[in-house]
Order: C-alpha cells, then sequence, then structure tokens
DNA sequence: CATGAATGAGGCTTCATTCAT
DNA sequence: TATGAATGAAGCCTCATTCAT
C-alpha cells in the first residue's frame, strides 16, 4: 500500500512513475530491477520514491496490485455459466486477456513477466502463496465440471487443477518460445504484448485445447 | 570451458569446488548466487576461482555441462525401440532420471533448478538456447510416433513437443507445489532431490500420463 | 525560540506536537530523533514543523526550556531556610520532582532522558552549558553549607558540588539499572517514570544520603 | 571477531585503520560515526573495510576488545592484596590507568568515550551488559572489604558497589568538566587524555576518595 | 497558516573482478 | 599454481530541510 503522497500528486506524473516500473519489472526478476537507474531515468529524485511507497517491495506490490485490477476489469465478468462448456469458457478468458492486454500494455507485461519476476528469493513466499491461490481456482473450475460430469473423475482434481494452471503458462512460453511474440523489445515501445498475434494466440489456444481436451473431458 | 589450472588441480579439491558452486547455483538464480559466499564456505582464496575460471558465467557453464553430461550417463542408453509403446519409454526415462538423482544428488539439484536459475536477466540467451535444443528433442521424439501412426497428426508436432516438454517440467514443479519435496532443505544436506519419494514420483507421473495419453494417442 | 506561528494555532494541536516529540527525544539521542517519524505518527505536514521552529534544534530547545519551566513550578518553591539540614532539604527536591513526575510525565520523560540525548556531538556546546549551570547551583549550596559550619570545608566545593550533582544522577541512573523502573516502556503509555515506585525511589535517596551525608557533614 | 584478512595485512596499514577508528568512535557515538567519512580520509576503499570486518558493529567491537586487552595489561596485575586498603589499591588502579593512557593514548580515548558511545539505540543490549559486569566486579570488590570488617554494612552492598562505579566516571567527567582535559582535542593530535594533567587526575582522585571514604569505611 | 512534494547527500553493505606477490 | 587485498560501482534506504501553492 503506497503513502497518501503518491495519490496527491499530479496524476500525470504518477503515470510517468507507474509505467517506468512496470517496464523495470516487466524486463527484470525483482531482485535484479533497479530503482536507482529508473528514477536515473525518469530524472526524479530518488527519495522521491520513498516518499510515496514504503520501500522496493511496497512499490512492486502496488503494480501487481494495480495490474490485477485492471486484469479484472476485463476477466471479471466472464462466467462458466455463459458458456456451452468449459473449453468456450477457457478461450473466452483468453480474449478477454488480449483485450486488457491492448489496452493496457504494460500491466499486461508486468503480468507476463511475473512468475520469473518471482523467483527471485526474496519474494519466495509471495510466489508459493500466488501460486497456491492460482492453483486453487483452477481446482474449483475442475471440481464443478467433475461435479457436472463433464470431466473425467478418475484423476485427482488438484492434478487435473495444476495441468490447467500450467497450460496456461505454457501457451505463454511456447508464445515466446517460437518467437511469435518478442516481449522484451516490444515493452520498449510500450507496445502489447501480443500486438498483431492476436490470431496466432487463440489459435495456439485452440491447438492445446484440442490437446487437452480429450485429457480432461469425461468419455 | 575452464582453464586448463582447473584441470591440473588435486581431484579432492576440484570435486570441492565443484560441490560448493553446485549446490550455491542449486539454490539461486545465476545474478544472486555469490562467489563471495561460497568461497567464504570453502575456505580458499577468491582469487583462485579465476584462476580456474574465466568469470561466473564460465563457472557456471561448466558445471551444466557436467552435470548434463552425468545425467546422460543414466538417460543416454534409454531407447524408444526398447519399449513398446511411448509412454512406457517416458516412465523409463524418469526411472533412469531418479537413479541418476539418487547418485549425483547435486548434479540433480542443479538441473532441477536450471529453469529458474536461467530467468535471470544474463543468462537470457543461454536460456533460449537450452529451451530450444530441449524442445527439439521432444519434438523429433514426437514426429517419429505420428510417422509410426501412433500420435495424432492434426496438430502440429511443434505445439505437441512443446506441450510434452512442459510436462516434465510440471511435474517437478507440481511435487514441489504439494510439498512432496522440499529441494532447498534437502539440497543442504547434499540427499537427493526425491529422496524416499521416488514411488510418489512415479505415481505422479503414471498420473500424468494418464491424463495426456488420450490427447497425444491417435484415436 | 519557535515562531510567532507556533502560538496561534489552536491550544490542542500545539499540545499534540509537544507531546509526540518530547516522546521522541525522551526515546533517542537528538541526532538520532526524526521529525519524520513523528509528523507521520501525527499525521501533519512535514512543513507545518518548520512554520513553527527554525529547525530540529529550535524545537528541542522549546522543549527543554517548556520542560525546566514546569520543573520549576514543582521544584521553585522548596527552600533551603525551610529545613533543619541540607540532606532534608535535598529529599525534599526529589519529592517535588515526583509531584513533576505524577503531572507531567512526559515532561519528565524528556528531562530524565535529557543526559543521553546531550551526548549527541551537535549537542556538545548546549550539553556543556547546562551542565555548568546544574553544577553550578549545587556548588552554591555547597559553599552555603560550608559557611554555616554544617560542610567540612577541607575539600574544595567544585568538587563536592560536582560530586552532589553526581549522585542525583546516579540515583535516577540506579534505579534504571536495577530495573526498578523502565523509561522506554513507560514512555509508551505516557505513564510517569516512577509510577507505583514513589516509595522504592526515596528509599534509593535514604541510601544515598546515608552512604554521603557522612563524606559532607562536618565531623 | 575481524574477519583473517585483517590479520594479513602489512602491520603499519592495520595501525593506520585502526587509529583513524578509534579516533572516530572516540568522537562520535556509534550511531552516528561514519565508516564513509574515514575510509575517505584514509584515502582506501569503502569495500575494503568490508573484507576485514563482518560490519560496523564488528569493527567497533574489535576495538574495543583490542583497548580492553591493552588496559588489562596495565590494569590487570593491580591487586588488592599488595595494598593496605582499599583506597591505596583504588588509587594505584589510576596510576597504571594513566600510564595506559600515556602509551596508548587513542586506546584510552575510545575508552574515555565509551558510555557517551553506548548511548546510541542500536548499543543498548551492549550497553546494559557491559554496564551490569562492569557494577558487578565494583559490588565484589565491596563484599569483599565488607566481610574483612573494613567497609561498613549498614547499605546494600550493590547500593555502594554502583557507587563506587559512579565515582570512576564522576572523576572522569568532572576533570573535563572544569577543562582539565578536552578529549575532543588531543583526540585530534593523538594526545593522551590526561597529558600534563597526571597530577591534576591525582589530586581529584585523592579529592574523592577524602569526600567518599568515610562514606564507605567503617566507623 | 497549512500543505506535502521534491530534494540530494549521506548512510551501510555487497559484489565480481583484478593484480601484485 | 595460489593467494587475498584492493577496488569502486551499485544497491536500498533515511533524513532534515525547502518551497511553491
Amino acid at each position: 500500500m503506497p503513502k497518501e503522497t503518491f495519490f496527491n500528486i499530479n496524476t500525470e506524473k504518477r503515470k510517468l512513475i507507474t509505467t517506468a516500473f512496470l517496464r523495470e519489472f516487466a524486463l527484470k526478476p525483482f531482485d535484479e530491477a533497479s530503482i536507482s537507474e529508473v528514477v536515473k531515468r525518469l530524472g526524479i529524485a530518488k527519495g522521491s520514491i520513498y516518499q510515496y511507497f514504503e520501500d522496493k517491495l511496497d512499490l512492486f506490490l502496488y503494480l501487481l496490485k494495480e495490474s490485477g485490477d485492471i486484469k479484472k476489469n476485463y476477466v471479471g465478468s466472464i462466467e462458466r455459466e455463459s458458456y456451452p462448456n468449459f473449453w468456450a469458457f477457457f478461450k473466452a478468458l483468453y480474449e478477454a486477456g488480449l483485450q486488457f492486454d491492448k489496452e493496457s500494455p504494460l500491466h499486461s507485461h508486468f503480468l507476463f513477466n511475473l512468475i520469473k519476476n518471482l523467483q527471485s528469493p526474496t519474494m519466495e513466499h509471495l510466489y508459493k502463496e500466488m501460486l497456491q491461490s492460482t492453483v486453487l481456482a483452477f481446482e474449483e473450475m475442475v471440481k464443478t465440471e467433475i461435479e457436472k460430469g463433464l470431466f473425467r473423475n478418475d484423476i485427482s482434481p488438484d492434478t487435473m487443477g495444476f495441468m490447467l494452471y500450467r497450460v496456461g503458462v505454457s501457451i505463454q512460453e511456447q508464445m515466446e518460445f517460437k518467437s511469435i511474440i518478442n516481449p522484451k523489445e516490444s515493452i520498449l515501445n510500450s507496445e502489447p504484448v501480443y500486438k498483431d498475434k492476436n490470431e496466432q494466440l487463440m489459435n495456439m489456444v485452440d491447438d492445446y485445447i484440442l490437446l487437452v481436451k480429450p485429457a480432461f473431458d469425461k468419455n
């Protein structure tokens, strides 16, 4: 939670700062991200950052929450009931994600890099926590589908939940692996992660669904 | 590639150094691993390290190669032809891996932590390279299976290869996520990653195969 | 000397500020006392402090004078003539001090910590000055007693005066040393230094008098 | 405990460093003493200090131990049995102290300033500990004298012990108070605390003994 | 009278690497 | 071959004070 002062400053300046640090954390793991470098680039005093935030972690957590909140605006309204099956719902989440990516590219980059960012020893605790809650959410979805009789019930739902979570990560990672997207580069231009690549992402999602569907669906 | 000097020193000392740094890199990302700390623990001169290796990266790469080579001794002899189907072969790889883990626990830990280790910006290039070759290997396997008519052919083999690679990572990560294994702790005792957990790992592998098999197999 | 502005503000607010800084200076040496921390706790603007006071030292001196003035209200009326001998007078000073401590606990804490507070290099000058006047007062008393033929005259009055001053400090310090009082703790509750320990303090004073009396009294 | 490296460097350089920091800590409380300033003056790299010592505290404790050890060389051989009464013994301690002061002026200054130095919040723990052990030593002396029937037995020995400790502090403080000595100044010239003032110190000691003797002695 | 954002120097500490011995 | 002292940049963070509003 930033200090009040942060919310009192000029909106434009606030955005400048936010932007600069989103970028930094989108490029480097927490422990390697450098406040000093960013303020130098921003041309503001290092002390100022500590007027706004308790410390580096506070700053990071603020960006995390902000990014999460914004993403929720896009993804939060998607509900399972509105879709004929889980996979349609799953795809819808990605489509919403693309909208978010397009309209808040830096927040998107920040979240894109989150897993890597959390590998820093300093972040170990937070990492476990976030993983836990993310996986849990997927587990819940799986359980619901199993109850509906739509997913198989011969494999423990936690393994299936974890796998589903992993699918998400894989998709993103494969896009990068195949050099379809190039985050490091697009960050610098404040361009969306998936700029001009929406279709290719959705194709990849389709592929994954094709692959995973028979593994999850009953029969 | 270490300097000659490294191979001229006492074998025992060489092993001591190797061990200490395997441990360090198994615990921390590259950029946060500290040469200073390790030499202090070893009680040798910091300068010595620079007699043996060009720099930190050189040292790391040496350990990487060594670990890989040793692992190959276990895994390299496993051949697809010896097994009735891909999944039996896949399981056999894990069983060999466990043997490696048991007999070279620190190398195993080093490789276990490799993915996290490579997230450092310094390592970006290397990361891509290694990923490339790993995934490629899986792709080749997939292609072979497709040619044999055993895997489905309606999804691009590279996606399937990548997914297969991902399955491996997921298994390992889920074992840690469920606190079945505790790498940080077992490193300190130089114990294998999967000490007393071999059975549980193989069960997890079975689960994953159960899940993934229908996604890959033809029909 | 504070600026006019300080006396123009709401009495209540003035008291709040006074209180908070008395506390801070009662807990830490001058150079380590932090204006930043106090204003944060107070929830007022940091700039305000500089509207009221020239700088940190000015603020400190104000509190010092205020505390001294208040204490004088208690101690000032005690006169040597009212007591049969010096030691009865000496005890009376302590009893008045206890009253002050009870009714103005924070000012009392501030003065209690004063010696430690003045150890900061910044304060060196002030320290000497205050010491000077304090010791001088004791010297005067000693001289009077000598003139009356009640104190021995074979030791220089300034040594005796200094020693008397020292006795005072020692009593206070020994109370803390023996953990009878716990200033750091009682400050937080705005409790008197000697809360519930009045009797024990006076016993200690008696002990010291017993000890010192033969050293000072003629014969 | 400094690191080995510190004892490996050039004796002369070690002395230079030691000297510079003794000076710094003799002038300022721990929290205000600045490593940065000292190394700048020394013209050595800041990092070097951290090759020699764990941290600031480690450095301080080393100087403390060294100073104490050296002083013990002077004072340690003085034994109560060699003197007809306690006060002769007490004086002898001061005479030995003066020898120490003359031959190791900076260590003497360091110890002279110790009490003030330990007022820093960081040092609170250490302060209490040292006070405890110092006072205890005096208490033991007092008890012995009481057992011998030489000191009065109607006042608790801990009060008497504490008072005795206080006498020591007072003597030193009064010398400074009366401007007979000027530590801040003589530090800069690496001159003994009591340079050319030995006689005056011993006179002061005599005065104090005269004063305190009747307070402690039986009858 | 109040605000509080901005400053920038200064604090301690860590690190990989160099180089003279 | 081995040593380990020296380096100095970089890291995060704190602080009293100023000044425009």
